[in-house]
DNA sequence: ACGACACGTTCGTCAACCCGAACGGATGGA
DNA sequence: TCCATCCGTTCGGGTTGACGAACGTGTCGT
């Protein structure tokens, strides 16, 4: 009934069917021969390969048992660069109680570090920022104001309450349009 | 149909169980609720959650998408009891050179998880939170508005910009004192 | 007390995942 | 040339995951 769930992130069935190719031509081994290894029937995972259908979690698990990698690199999939979450609109954890709401920015992964910052702007300064370390990420919700910040090839314009996350490990830049403007700022790196 | 699932790795499913009874715990819903969030039965759910059956990947991927937390976290078996460290490969805390006009609030250390939340009060509601885990910390940056908040014993008063930690392991509670209340709060826990 | 509502579970039913078998095509040895 | 073997794909059939409905329970509000 409710197909309201378009959201920008799609299946999880393309990634999987690019990962498992991928990962099976790295280890240099046919189809047949992965199949065998994973205990699987051949069709399914020519299936599987193929995009279609919607495999169980033994499934994959079984086959990246028999690749030797991780089961999240089985699903991640090339994950959307920036990701804003506007003000109100947030995978909500709208409590029982009314008058409070909670929303869930990012959940963390455990062995990263992440730091907290407070970051103040004023309009008129452009503060670019060097690429910090491969896999580092920067969380950035804002508190006043408003704010143009992202990549520099992909900026976005925020407001109270907006949240955006995007790869710090690329040219990226801050910039205030209102005065006042402040934000809280959570840098995650390995 | 006994398949040698080989290593001490066992199925996923006992762990997708675990995985999804904590997390959806953690987000303080009911189980019908994330079925209705996520779009799928919540007969479902409870099978799952008791550990039975196989589900499809885009079942476990729509519970992740709902509870806003990555895949991976839902498949990932609980962290590892033993961790080695070799020499010379320490969590080397490297000074973030200053390239931001930013306050340092906490410096993360490495092995804990921080889920950033946003949350909004409005006054006249008192919010009494029970104790997470042993060892949660938390971490609170008030963005608009005026709030009450830390251990019940001890409460104090943020306006904007604000920003306090203190123990989750204890009873405390949140208090909006003007409207439009909202702040960045960042769950630390080991 | 009574109904209304939400929670979590259990029970048939339908769809689809997974399977084995058979298929056409490519390669190589006798 | 023939055929043996592997490749990856396609085709019915049994098993099972996902669904909606109904159930028992507990907790509100009237």
């Amino acid at each position: 009934m409710d197909r309201t769930q378009s959201r920008s992130d799609g299946s999880p069935v393309p990634a999987i069917a690019a990962a498992l190719r991928r990962e099976r031509e790295r280890a240099g081994i046919s189809l047949a021969e992965l199949a065998r290894r994973a205990g699987i029937a051949k069709s399914t995972l020519s299936q599987l390969e193929a995009g279609n259908g919607n495999p169980s979690v033994e499934t994959v698990w079984a086959l990246g048992v028999a690749l030797g990698v991780p089961f999240s690199r089985l699903v991640e999939q090339p994950p959307p660069a920036v990701r804003v979450i506007r003000a109100g609109h947030g995978p909500g954890l709208r409590s029982q109680q009314a008058e409070f709401t909670g929303t869930l920015l990012a959940a963390g992964a455990p062995q990263v570090r992440r730091d907290i910052y407070l970051i103040e702007l004023e309009p008129g300064q452009v503060r670019d920022a060097e690429p910090h370390i491969p896999g580092s990420v920067e969380h950035l919700v804002v508190a006043a104001g408003r704010l143009r910040t992202g990549p520099a090839a992909e900026p976005v314009e925020l407001g109270p309450g907006d949240y955006v996350t995007f790869p710090g490990d690329v040219p990226h830049r801050y910039e205030a349009l209102a005065p006042g403007t402040f934000a809280v700022l959570v840098m995650e790196h390995p």
